[in-house]
DNA sequence: CCTTAATTATAGCAACGGCTAATTTCTAGG
DNA sequence: CCTAGAAATTAGCCGTTGCTATAATTAAGG
């Protein structure tokens, strides 16, 4: 109780310590999960319209080169959310299935929620790929509703 | 052009490969500048309440120990953000107050945003804490608006 | 069946962002 | 002045996520 002593009277006052390390835990503990979501997101997209999942294809959708991907399907064997066979495509587990699924509704809801909100949709795609990560169920629930409220939930069926 | 021969009478196509690369990229690029704004951003904090910002302030603040800082702090010394005397606080260039002032007035105004839209403050600091560094311009220029309609610029005067 | 092209696997490198432990330097109190 | 404690520095470690280059494997065509 240095800093914050007269925290009260001080409407300029830095925010409270303990909450600001708080959200920084947060977010770190965030970006650590979004490589995650986002490969088993794409994957469970390449499965459903293409019906395999390529370490090739993958790559290419990333924008990265096939041994990232190779080394990043590891983990995420390791972690029960693929199943690899050696020189096939990857599957998903019903874990990484789950995992896909939420992943997925949360980012229409985000994207939808940019778009109800006026933006472009390139702009909302591009956007709503780095903020899905950081969104919190309170927030999302709030996308949620706006997008409904403002579309009479027609466009989307979030 | 392989799985995007007939996207056009697919509702549920892949969104195209080199828009969803781009994404990614994007991403992945605001990631990397992510740490870098919260630092300038935090530093201006400290100057500006406690009138210096010193390397335990900062872990203290970020949740982080000690020497991460102190690594940290030597790259924002030489990308020319800031500048070190040894053994003394660190001090802002006007390059570091300058990016320092546009995070945080984006930081206000995605928080702003989120109160505006219902979310509970300590939400709405957490989140915007993740959020901040995915905004394009465009959506924070949404986001803008949105808060001066509800709240009558009269709350937020960002 | 055999060769070739595509794909996956592996090895090894670099940058980054964490950490702990130990050292150096500064500052303040006696 | 000198010593104790606080702060900054340095060294060295680890895990993650990129990369390139190369090897191994599969699949397909002649």
């Amino acid at each position: 109780m240095k800093e914050n002593a007269d925290v009260s009277n001080n409407p300029t006052a830095l925010v409270d310590a303990d909450a600001q390390v708080e959200s920084f835990r947060q977010t770190r503990n965030n970006r650590r999960a979004e490589l995650v979501e986002d490969y088993v997101e794409l994957i469970a997209d390449l499965i459903d319209h293409g019906g395999e999942a390529r370490q090739v294809d993958i790559a290419q959708r990333l924008g990265v080169a096939q041994p990232t991907v190779a080394k990043m399907l590891k983990r995420l064997a390791a972690d029960g959310l693929i199943q690899q066979r050696r020189y096939r495509g990857v599957f998903l587990t019903d874990e990484g299935k789950s995992l896909a699924e939420k992943s997925r509704e949360r980012h229409q809801i985000v994207e939808a929620f940019l778009c109800a909100l006026g933006i472009s949709l390139e702009t909302a795609r591009i956007d709503s790929e780095g903020i899905e990560h950081h969104v919190s169920g309170e927030t999302l629930e709030a996308f949620r509703a706006f997008v409904i409220e403002r579309n009479g939930l027609a466009d989307t069926d979030v």
